[in-house]
RNA sequence: GCUCGAGUGGUGGAAUUGGUAGACACGUUGGACUUAAAAUCCAAUGGACAUUAGUCCGUAUGGGUUCAAGUCCCAUCUCGAGUACCA
């Protein structure tokens, strides 16, 4: 019998969906464990070798623990809702919700040939309105809460009122919005609908207002912070401008400290929860305000150098700073509004490509010191952010860079305010052994006390106090978009109203056009239907809007991180229409013990995740602060090019350079003759090949001749290769020339010089697996040549999973030659091999080793280990003719999570009549591999020079003089006497001297 | 600039608490089988020197600790990832 996987995978993938194998219960005895990859959007590229690394580690762990005896939970869903989909809409017409579709049966079919041991009847869709009808439902719980900063959650909206009702805002410690006006009971009570609606926002979770977003033309939409990338889109690369516009935002800051300290208590990558630290920002410091002359207004200002404060020469507010239209004299008016405008015209690639340039211009007005009461000048810089702390800084130029350099731009004072630090070339930024001084009352003191008292004073005389600041920005959740969740949201007199639960889901209406309308609003504009009856309660005809009781309906859709921030939660019962979950599958799963996925979602997905868990355990809806004790970052799998040595120009080079006589450089020619590349380096056919291809150019023609006349002292290379699609590439770097001709029109003609055998030999070079590249290996066409478990083992045995590593396809014949192997250890032409024999000694040690080693790689995420393991186990075990039923069935049972198929057929073939998954791991009995020996490594001075078999029950006095006596031992010490022996029992031995 | 991670044969990588560096594979070379190829099997394979025995060098570089360092400490270099005027 020979191993025929192709047919022995499709047997057994037919088997599991038949089966339901991989379902999971909600109601179980058995302990659970919930193993979670990342869900994929489904592109129309199709998935390559690179994307189901991940899925394949989760699916070895949830397999590993159904044969440890757990109720496994390990679903697998679509994130499909997104651009892609949405732009191929938009050129071509086809709805998204067709090219979703179609993307998805593709993944599932490339999915399902890797034989995942996924619960398919729990898969989940973001675009399904099924699911996003949750998306809205918490959407609406979000809008109805608000954060109460003494209980340190989130809190109905209603326990918010009761508080205005009895005793007006002022007493109210919430998170909120920072420009609130401070009212009475009274005056809460005698507000209008409209006014109490409007100040009720200001508090709310999730709140419309006005906000400047990163607005980004070409994709019509605006962008989160962890969407834009070096200032462009993350998609697409596209340039982003700063804009103000109305739009929904999400109170994430309510949550900042939050997430930041339970990082502790998750088990997560150290970089990951490092960047969700800097994301987060945390800064303590002080707010100290500060009075403006002449002017009843008064700026706020955030440092966390509340000791430097004597040193403050003058304060920058950002452009686009409130108080700067207020403040700005007449005389320096023109000034501030040219630069005012020059700034907001730049966009967020501009700025950021140019730091260096210092620029600003003063308002002439005048700001107040909190103690000296010295007059200090107020300018407008945009090296201060709009977005951060206040938008204004005290600038204290010997204690900052940034205000150092603006202050020797605009020949500003730099006071010193440490002492014995010269300040002369730039700032001082440090804390630690810094002492204060110039400084009236914090005059000698060291930073830390410094702080301190000067916090203390500030608040003494209501200037100030201390402080914690976040970068962390509330996030923006509306895009102008069409392929997103629609809000359950209406308009009643401009104020957004939810519209109830038991009416979702709001789905997606139908639009011809999937642009903005010509008035530039957001797609759904152009939709007809999509005005809501409040007396009927559904959607309904645009020209019914009345304003009475038909109303319109918000026009923006959600992000794409809204589907993606409670998937987790509801694939533990994804089919219920009554509730989010109930609470019976929540109380079961919990949490999800091992989330698999890329670190590129760090300050996305990941964090937003967060904080949607802790919102809704707030709320009590979900048991877990945290929504995954354990997640793992996979890494890339990058492409191996292969290139092919195109003569297309010669680099020239005589003597060294910065000597005399030295000549070098580079020059094109057009040809069509291709080198082989262990002959690039051939100088002697480089040269000939130079002389018989004169270039065309002016300047080229006088470097050839130049070279032609001293062609012995020159040193050529041949400038660059073109790719060669990798398919037509073999394991020893051989190109397929003859492929290679027919692949495009150009290279018809083309010219081989070979390698003495005649075969053409490409050059390799790692890049990042993409289309351009032409080194795109897809799962299919591996699972079709090698098979799945052959690909599976490869994606393991390639290196750490967290590692990032080059993918290339010789290797595999590694894997699947192991498997060949494994085959033979069970059946041969004969059939079965397999015998009752009682195990031998050796059969058992080489077993055992195995179990343990196993079970401590997958326990560790160490995966490719372990495979080396499995090749280890079967050479063994074939050189010890092992034919013994009772290992081989233990063995199959190891290699199962790893390579699926062969082991369910080789459990078959030994005669059991149910699936593999979940028999029981075999068990590791240490007795086996007690050895009553050991081959000591004997060194000299470290370095090993024989090996010595010794008993183990030898003490330490017997080894060394076993040793001592030992010819080699005196043959290595030629008569000296050695200094010291260390002997460590069952170890090392080690003679010095 | 800052934060984090990583540098080991021709290649992917192994070496779990400091204790035989290079496991396991790919590739390469030689051999067996075959009309031939594929497949399979066997052997060799870090470098240098040496007929053999063996010797020397070797985990990015330079120091250090130790009987013993890929592993620990200090300094430097290179590459990768994240972040970027955050007051």
């Amino acid at each position: 019998m020979n191993y025929d996987f192709s047919k022995i995978e499709a047997k057994w993938q037919k088997y599991w969906a038949e089966n339901q194998t991989f379902k999971a219960e909600n109601n179980s005895d058995k302990e659970k464990f919930y193993v979670l990859d990342m869900f994929p959007y489904p592109s129309g590229a199709g998935l390559h070798v690179g994307h189901p690394l991940g899925y394949i580690a989760s699916d070895i762990y949830a397999r590993y623990k159904r044969h440890q005896g757990f109720n496994v939970l390990h679903p697998m869903g679509y994130d499909s809702f997104g651009l892609p989909a949405e732009q191929y809409a938009i050129q071509t017409g086809q709805h998204p919700a067709i090219t979703t579709k179609t993307n998805i049966n593709r993944y599932r079919e490339q999915l399902d040939k890797i034989g995942f041991s996924f619960d398919w009847s729990r898969e989940v869709r973001t675009s399904n309105p099924d699911y996003y009808k949750w998306t809205q439902w918490i959407f609406i719980q979000l809008f109805n809460s608000w954060y109460n900063n003494d209980t340190n959650k989130a809190e109905d909206i209603s326990t918010l009122i009761a508080l205005f009702e009895k005793e007006g805002n002022a007493t109210v410690n919430a998170i909120s919005d920072e420009d609130i006006i401070v009212f009475t009971a009274d005056e809460w009570k005698a507000f209008d609908t409209k006014k109490q609606q409007e100040l009720l926002l200001q508090y709310r979770l999730t709140y419309l207002a006005e906000t400047e977003v990163n607005w980004c033309p070409a994709l019509g939409t605006v962008l989160a912070n962890d969407e834009i990338i070096n200032g462009v889109s993350e998609r697409g690369g596209h340039s982003v401008i700063r804009k103000k516009m109305t739009q929904w935002s999400m109170r994430i800051s309510a949550y900042a400290q939050r997430l930041l300290d339970d990082l502790n208590t998750i088990d997560w990558p150290q970089p990951l929860k490092d960047s969700q630290t800097n994301w987060i920002g945390r800064s303590q410091g002080a707010s100290v305000t500060f009075n403006v002359k002449d002017h009843k207004e008064q700026i706020d200002v955030f440092t966390t150098r509340p000791d430097t404060i004597f040193g403050v020469s003058f304060m920058t507010l950002a452009p686009e700073h409130e108080l700067v239209a207020t403040i700005t004299t007449p005389e320096q008016k023109q000034e501030v509004e040219a630069y005012i405008q020059a700034t907001a015209k730049r966009s967020e690639r501009e700025r950021m490509a140019d730091v260096k340039t210092i620029s600003g211009a003063f308002t002439g007005a005048y700001a107040e010191h909190p103690f000296t009461k010295e007059p200090i000048p107020i300018w407008i810089g945009d090296y201060v952010l709009a977005g951060y702390g206040t938008g204004a800084v005290m600038a204290v130029p010997c204690g900052d860079q940034r205000d150092y350099d603006f202050a020797k731009k605009f020949d500003i004072a730099i006071p010193n305010v440490f002492e014995g630090v010269d300040i002369s070339e730039e700032a001082h930024a440090d804390k630690d052994k810094t002492v204060i001084a110039n400084s009236d009352f914090l005059n000698g003191l060291p930073y830390k006390k410094a702080m301190k008292l000067a916090i203390y004073e500030l608040e003494k005389i209501g200037h100030g106090k201390g402080k914690i600041n976040y970068r962390l920005r509330d996030a923006v959740f509306s895009r102008q978009r069409y392929w997103g969740e629609p809000f359950p949201v209406y308009y009643l007199d401009g104020m957004p109203q939810m519209i109830d639960a038991k009416h979702l889901p709001i789905t997606l209406p139908e639009v011809e056009k999937y642009l903005p309308t010509e008035t530039g609003e957001p797609p759904l504009g152009n939709a007809n239907v999509w005005a809501w009856c409040t007396k009927e309660n559904k959607v309904v005809d645009n020209s019914k809007i009345n304003n009475e009781t038909i109303f319109p309906l918000e026009l923006n859709t959600m992000p794409g991180w809204a589907g993606s921030s409670f998937y987790f939660n509801r694939y533990m019962d994804p089919n219920n229409t009554d509730a989010i979950f109930s609470d019976d599958a929540i109380n079961y799963w919990q949490d999800v013990d091992l989330y698999i996925g890329g670190s590129e979602h760090a300050t996305g997905h990941l964090l937003y995740a967060r904080f949607w868990q802790k919102f809704l355990f707030d709320k009590g809806v979900v048991p877990k602060n945290e929504f995954a004790k354990k997640l793992i970052n996979q890494g890339m799998i990058t492409g191996t090019s292969a290139f092919v040595g195109r003569i297309d120009g010669f680099q020239y080079e005589r003597g060294k350079w910065g000597t005399e006589g030295y000549y070098g450089g580079t020059y094109n020619v057009n040809s069509n003759i291709y080198i082989s590349a262990g002959r690039s380096n051939d100088q002697e056919l480089l040269k000939d090949l130079l002389k018989a291809n004169k270039p065309e150019t002016d300047n080229a023609i006088k470097a050839y001749n130049e070279i032609i006349n001293d062609i012995e002292n020159f040193k050529i290379s041949i400038r660059q290769g073109v790719h060669a699609d990798v398919s037509f590439v073999n394991a020893s770097d051989e190109l397929d020339i003859e492929a290679f001709k027919n692949w495009r029109e150009e290279y018809k003609g083309a010219e081989f010089i070979t390698e003495e055998n005649g075969t053409f030999k490409v050059s390799r070079e790692v890049e990042k697996m993409s289309k351009s590249k032409y080194n795109v290996v897809s799962p299919d066409s591996i699972c079709e040549e090698y098979g799945a478990d052959s690909l599976r083992l490869y994606e393991m045995f390639l290196g750490p999973l967290e590692q990032s590593k080059p993918w290339n396809t010789a290797g595999i014949t590694g894997t699947h030659g192991f498997l060949k192997k494994l085959w033979r250890l069970y059946l041969d032409d004969n059939g079965a091999k397999f015998t009752d024999a009682t195990p031998t000694k050796d059969n058992l040690k080489t077993l055992h080793k195995t179990i343990k080693k196993v079970a401590e790689d997958i326990e560790n995420f160490s995966f490719n280990t372990s495979v080396s393991t499995f090749m280890i186990c079967v050479n063994e075990l074939s050189s010890q003719k092992c034919t013994s039923k009772e290992i081989l069935e233990a063995l199959a049972i190891l290699v199962s999570p790893y390579a699926p198929h062969i082991a369910e057929e080789l459990w078959e073939q030994l005669g059991h009549n149910t699936s593999i998954a979940t028999a029981p791991f075999p068990k590791f009995d240490a007795s086996h591999l007690v050895e009553s020996s050991k081959e000591y490594p004997v060194s000299f001075n470290g370095k090993m020079r024989f090996k010595l078999e010794l008993p183990l029950d030898l003490s330490k006095d017997e080894i060394e003089a076993t040793v001592m006596a030992h010819e080699k031992t005196i043959a290595q010490l030629q008569g000296r006497e050695p200094k010291k022996v260390i002997v460590v029992p069952g170890k090392i031995i080690n003679i010095v001297g």
